[in-house]
DNA sequence: TCTGGGGTCCTAGGACCC
DNA sequence: TCTGGGGTCCTAGGACCC
């Protein structure tokens, strides 16, 4: 839980705290299944080729990590037990720990169900020190939630992310502003936000595997090395990070994809499958009151080769009929017979709101939703024929 | 061990316009 | 007949994050 130092008030307000809670997933289906506690708990698909999500402290003890296949998990953590994700109930914990949030600071900005930044400029009025600040924000979130939450408080949004990150779990990690240099240099490069599995390659061949390694070496011999991405991670290993707190951004895409349990060989198996994530795309952009303009196809082949294909329409569309029709044609232009599919996806991005007169014109009205269901229904069961796509579908553009 | 699903951002080439 | 330079949009792929 080092380096905690003391800072005057005066010098952290233009602190940044963030917060991450410790295996949220997990820690939430523990909350609602206390015979759970101290078990060995693992989130993640329960299929044959899914992947780790979350487990609890008890599971990491087995080396279950996140984004490991679960396969692998059972096998190293004979004893776990797995549970299906519930996205449902993490968002309604999400939504009342961000509450808490809220109460903390103005400006929050939410990085994914389980992590945010404050801004504690508001705070650093009401609180003598960020020790303290930090203590009340974890107790606030315990008391109100049930859940645990480790907190980073630094002067910028890479030094805080780090930080929670020693944190865990359950603790807090302040780091002063004299003290980052210290801090920092003896982390791996990977802990540097943007360098992953590639970068941390190009930078293990130049012999850098500290963050302090990135900094001793000028910034200009990065940038050649490995473009814009070396330029930042020259100013991150210096500590410089100039990014604000913000509030949620718009967003830019809404996907929807699916990993099979079996390969996907048979023309009709495509085809439905592709409808029911058109369908979901679909709903997604209706229940957000907006629509899209380009619309691009993911396939990923069994020997885990991924493609794309997109195509940007004249018009806006929201509906399951048009999106389907869009990603009909842009599979068609992919050869596929008998190839074998691991994952299909439908994606789409430039989107606009609709006028808010429209908004409300089509949101009131009954059976909204139900169109696209019906449509569904009907193809299922007599096959893509049953429809004529432009015809009764299109009264909604 | 064999690789999810939701996203963002960057790059680079080609089309097209002025 | 040969050929500029800048800007924007579209498309495909890839790295990365949680």
């Amino acid at each position: 839980m080092t380096p905690v130092a003391k800072v005057k008030s005066s010098a952290w307000a233009s602190s940044i705290l963030h917060a991450d809670m410790d295996a949220f997933y997990a820690s939430v289906e523990i909350l609602g299944d206390p015979a759970l506690a101290g078990k060995p708990v693992i989130v993640g698909g329960t299929s044959s080729r899914g992947v780790v999500t979350s487990a609890s402290y008890e599971a990491r003890k087995f080396g279950v990590r996140s984004a490991m296949p679960t396969t692998h998990a059972r096998r190293i953590c004979p004893g776990g037990i797995f549970i299906q994700p519930n996205f449902g109930a993490y968002s309604e914990k999400s939504r009342q720990v961000r509450s808490v949030f809220d109460s903390f600071s103005h400006v929050v900005e939410p990085l994914s169900l389980d992590e945010a930044f404050l801004d504690l400029e508001s705070a650093a009025r009401m609180w003598p020190n960020p020790p303290t600040l930090a203590e009340a924000l974890k107790d606030q979130v315990y008391r109100r939630t049930g859940l645990v939450v480790s907190v980073g408080v630094a002067p910028n949004k890479f030094l805080a992310k780090l930080a929670s990150k020693q944190a865990k779990p359950d603790g807090i990690v302040i780091v002063a502003p004299g003290r980052i240099e210290e801090f920092l240099n003896p982390i791996s490069v990977r802990g540097l936000w943007g360098v992953g599995e590639q970068t941390a390659n190009v930078l293990e061949r130049l012999g850098l595997r500290t963050i302090g390694d990135v900094a001793a070496i000028p910034a200009g011999t990065l940038e050649r090395a490995m473009g814009s991405v070396g330029l930042t991670i020259a100013q991150l290993a210096r500590g410089n990070d100039r990014r604000p707190v913000t509030a949620e951004a718009p967003c830019k895409s809404m996907g929807a994809e699916e990993t099979f349990e079996q390969d996907l060989v048979e023309e009709s198996q495509i085809a439905r499958a592709l409808l029911k994530l058109s369908d979901r795309v679909a709903s997604r952009l209706r229940a957000h009151g907006v629509s899209a303009q380009t619309i691009t196809v993911k396939v990923r082949f069994a020997n885990f080769t991924t493609t794309t294909r997109s195509h940007t329409l004249r018009h806006e569309i929201d509906n399951t009929a048009g999106i389907y029709e869009t990603a009909v044609k842009l599979l068609g232009r992919l050869a596929l017979s008998r190839t074998r599919i691991r994952l299909l996806g439908v994606s789409a991005s430039k989107l606009s709101e609709w006028p808010a007169s429209v908004q409300l014109g089509l949101k009131g009205l009954p059976g909204w939703s139900r169109v696209d269901k019906a449509v569904d229904q009907v193809r299922m069961r007599f096959g893509e024929s049953a429809l004529g796509f432009g015809s009764f579908l299109d009264w909604r553009d």
